[in-house]
DNA sequence: CGCGTTTTTGAAGCCCCTCAAGTGTAGTGG
DNA sequence: CCACTACACTTGAGGGGCTTCAAAAACGCG
């Protein structure tokens, strides 16, 4: 996943679960190629929008989150780089939540006749669509026992751990540092708690020598103890290399 | 949906998404023919488990749940007759959590082969299954809303309008009533809480006059005050009958 | 009936929230 | 360069919601 040959990050991710041919790989990249820089904090689709383009994230952080009628607001998922919003658009006809940036991204937005065309085109492409969206869910489970049954400490560390491998298995970890320009109350509205607690728990994680939050950016000293803590195994994420250790040793 | 010329509810429910035709009944019928009776509290895929069969629920509550190295459990999803286990089993080669019945259930288990064959046959079912896994993600992400971010009363209160309206959509509510036969630690390991504090919050519902779950059945008396109190917007459920009211209504 | 499980209720405690004030930190304009 | 502003972070004090522990009552089933 860290090979630079690759034209963008989403045909880097589809080829790690599926090798891609060079007419697949250019396809792809060409669908991508009408991408924008969007500020952080911008919302990319609301919910209750009628379904239209398939959004993919080139570069950033972006998130879907729902809001309550008390203010509160839930974030369901983070998206990193090559996430995508999936089938959603393809199927329902009415977005369930709303799709927002967290930092400054470049966005690639792919129309609806565009994907079908892919996906009819190549069946490597269905296939994809059909795997993301599957380890998107188990992310999505991952989170809600989270959040259902882990006190703070290790729902900031599951939290941690997560985002850390996932930026890894994208090329976004260097020298065990990840750029990670989350505030607290995003932390919080994504692990069901508030963020004077977020920071409290930081504090925490951060005098244990495991870990530091600062300036945006993630310092992991010891991913080790931290899963350890937070009972994080991330095979729910299927990562390549992951599934490869399960197999081979 | 509560039409009793289908066949079984797996039937009843996908024509409800796309009318299918008098042989994709047939089809789907007969794939379903080797249903088994399952006992109350049994395993039916467990976590780390190869991806097999997809499983049908046609009579009876299912659910998948995940352990937690202290013991305690999460559950992410209740299954209700017409609901299956996914496509999980046509991509992923690993289960990520566990599928146990709740109460005793008829379940069909159609063969990976057979449901490849299906899917290529007939293009509707593919598609009714992509909507499946979406409805399902839907249903996830409102869940993890509930955990997260509702106090106990509304979390309760939600997951009883969720289940109600569900279950009344495949034809399982008569005069105001669910079997709902779910123990207090049940319902706690999907909501988030102890069994403990289900039971206290049972209580202030059923003295509120809202509702009242005993014997193993929901006496919903007043949806709308639950719904009020709640937050519960079933939009997220994406039943037939709830997008003609959008649309129509 | 007798036994195991579930439900119910009480008492005590802790975890996380709320409220509040003080301390950075970044951006803007004088 | 420094005020000024806005916002995020930090820390403290107090309160409440849910948990834990415990035991009695009710239920279901042989």
């Amino acid at each position: 996943m860290d090979d630079v040959s690759f034209p963008n990050v989403l045909v880097a991710k589809i080829n790690s679960f599926a090798p891609l041919s060079a007419v697949e790989i250019d396809l792809l990249d060409r669908a991508c190629e009408h991408a924008r820089e969007v500020p952080a904090h911008q919302d990319l689709l609301r919910e209750g929008d009628e379904t239209g383009s398939l959004f993919v994230i080139l570069r950033g952080l972006a998130c879907r989150y729902k809001m309550l009628p008390e203010g509160t607001r839930q974030i369901t998922e983070i998206l990193m780089p090559g996430d995508c919003c999936h089938m959603h658009i393809m199927v329902l006809d009415v977005m369930d939540d709303t799709m927002a940036t967290l930092t400054p991204c470049r966005v690639a937005t792919i129309p609806r006749a565009r994907v079908e065309e892919l996906v009819a085109s190549r069946a490597v492409f269905a296939r994809s669509l059909s795997w993301a969206q599957l380890v998107n869910q188990d992310i999505l489970k991952a989170w809600m026992v989270n959040v259902g049954r882990r006190n703070s400490v290790q729902r900031v560390a599951h939290l941690m751990c997560e985002l850390y491998v996932r930026g890894n298995s994208v090329g976004l970890v260097a020298d065990r540092s990840l750029s990670l320009d989350l505030s607290h109350a995003e932390l919080g509205d994504a692990l069901g708690l508030t963020a004077v607690h977020v920071c409290r728990v930081l504090r925490k994680l951060r005098l244990a020598g495991l870990m530091q939050l600062r300036a945006g950016t993630l310092m992991m000293y010891d991913l080790g103890a931290l899963a350890s803590i937070a009972g994080f195994d991330g095979s729910y994420l299927h990562l390549p290399s992951a599934s490869r250790q399960r197999r081979y040793g």
